[in-house]
DNA sequence: CATGAATGAGTTTTCATTCAT
DNA sequence: AATGAATGAAAACTCATTCAT
């Protein structure tokens, strides 16, 4: 029969959510945003093209959900206090960063295929931008405080070394990640 | 009047071309393929759908076009010669690298919007592969004589460094690139 | 309520799937393949354009079923047996040719004018020759048990009658089928 | 250079206009009307697209032509005088059917090609008529005279094995065509 | 709530026709 | 008269979105 408990629809309604979204990003991840058909989720998530428009306005209300997602998870790598910041700040970031990627390829491949989406990366970058410059101006301070030449500089290096790292961590197999990890902490961590 | 000379009409048929793959280039690089119309395509050019399919087969050959043109313009930022690497050779690699954006930011956005393209990124792998596989066991051989502790892992940094900051170059417009270039540089030349 | 039931759906499917081959089938007789329009069939079958595509994959997808169907029901005009022919199997033959315009003559119309279509008739003779050929050397054997003087020649000759009445039945309004049935028959059983 | 004198240019374009024809005729018999492109007859001709518009106001006209030409050499069948008919004009009339085709095939595959061009068979049939219809008379009448029960609907058999076997002697390359030519007298000419 | 048939706007592609040279 | 680059209208086809059931 059709008819559910209220109850029962509720969590039914979580799990279906979720479970579009985590389909959704597999699949946005993997062929972009543009070349993936809604018929193709749905067909992925065994449910049916209809209903996915139940849960989501439009295929493009999907998207902005998992970049939302998306942002409040980078949001959690950058440490909460204003205060200036030591080493293990710094490791806890690198760390953070690292793990992003090995807890959910598809997620950073997603947000690496984002770039080429205009009006898209504009969001998140608006929202990260907030947490991020403060942390900018820390990460100077941090070069600054160890004596580093050009601290500025440096916190853009720092910056692209970790844009790098993530790269290659989704696209080459062999990349030797906790290896990395190592050289990353060894040349930032004074 | 008697018909257009053949080399008339050969000189117009290559700027032609050649304005369209500027053009495509460009949207490509900005929307990315997906999102680009061939529409869109021939207004930016000033010209008629049409025309662009007297001059390629169809979309996806104007694409493939233009990846194997990047592909090639990639393969000429490796040294030539098989020996063992000095520091002059990687220096070379650096600039090249970095000067490859600088040269034109679309080409090397288009580059790294390929990413999500299934299919696509595999022939320009493919064919990178071929002169960078020998140029990875190279550079990981000048890590070695120069007594860096992994060689092997610091090749792979060397390549997630350079990665990184090209991606920066083209993301983010306050990017510091000459200093970064110093830095890089002061990093991997002994 | 509850979601449309399978069975239902399948209805609905057999149902439009048929019927858009009627139209196409009236169409295509009548205008020709090349100078049918998907547009023009979906109007005349009251339906999208975009719905053709869900139940056939492209145009020639849709001439390329219509022209199994054909094949099918031309295969049927042949008796089974590969015994020796009697009168009445010959009788069977020409009422058969006879009544498969009678039956339908867009279908006949269809057939008719695809000797135009490159790669088209040369499906629908490779798979009616295997029955046909067969059939032609019984024709043959029958006009020689006849006393028929050229019997090999008669043959052809048979079916170039056959093909003759068909075209005149389909061309031409005027054309007594019945009588000439009759006239077939008198020439051509003994 | 490219002036020429008068009368060049008078010889040039007569032979010009019968080349684009010739070719024309190949390539609408062979591939059909729509299917058949004006670059591909440019292609085939050795002349560019643009040339062809010199001579013919549409692809259209340029078939017209052709149709008219052809309604012409198939008024050429027909005896031209209006009395009762002989059993030599008979024959004249099965010799030049036959003639037609083995003359040039390509010019017949256009005529039965048509048929599913609508509009245009009209025309021929229209312009045709008005010789055939008498014609089609005396062939009865000529019935009669030879006691033949039904005269009207062998008339009507008459043409319909003319039409088969002109439609057997294009598609197919075994049709031994001289044979049926002897049938065909055998059977109709007393 | 769930389905998938159905729609139609938008995209790629083709091709007769024009026109500057 | 001759060329072929260029156009644009129309065709084939795709896919997000709707809606009857």
């Amino acid at each position: 029969m059709c008819p559910k408990t209220v109850t029962q629809n509720k969590i039914i309604r979580e799990e279906r959510r979720s479970h579009i979204l985590k389909v959704a990003l597999n699949i946005f991840g993997d062929q972009g945003y543009h070349a993936s058909s809604i018929n193709r989720i749905a067909k992925e998530a065994n449910i049916s093209k209809g209903l996915i428009y139940t849960y989501f306005e439009s295929k493009e209300d999907l998207l902005k959900t998992l970049i939302f997602d998306l942002t409040d998870s980078i949001l959690e790598k950058y440490p909460n206090e204003n205060n200036s910041l030591e080493s293990t700040d710094i490791e806890f970031f690198i760390d953070n960063t690292i793990d992003f990627v090995l807890e959910d390829v598809s997620r950073a491949k997603l947000l690496f295929s984002l770039g080429a989406q205009p009006g898209v990366m504009d969001i998140i970058i608006q929202k990260v931008m907030e947490k991020m410059l403060p942390f900018m101006n820390l990460i100077t301070d941090y070069f600054k405080k160890n004596k580093v030449e050009d601290a500025h500089a440096m916190m853009y290096y720092f910056f692209a070394v970790l844009d790098g790292v993530q790269m290659q961590m989704i696209n080459n197999p062999n990349f030797p990640t906790e290896k990395i990890r190592t050289i990353i902490k060894k040349q930032f961590l004074k």
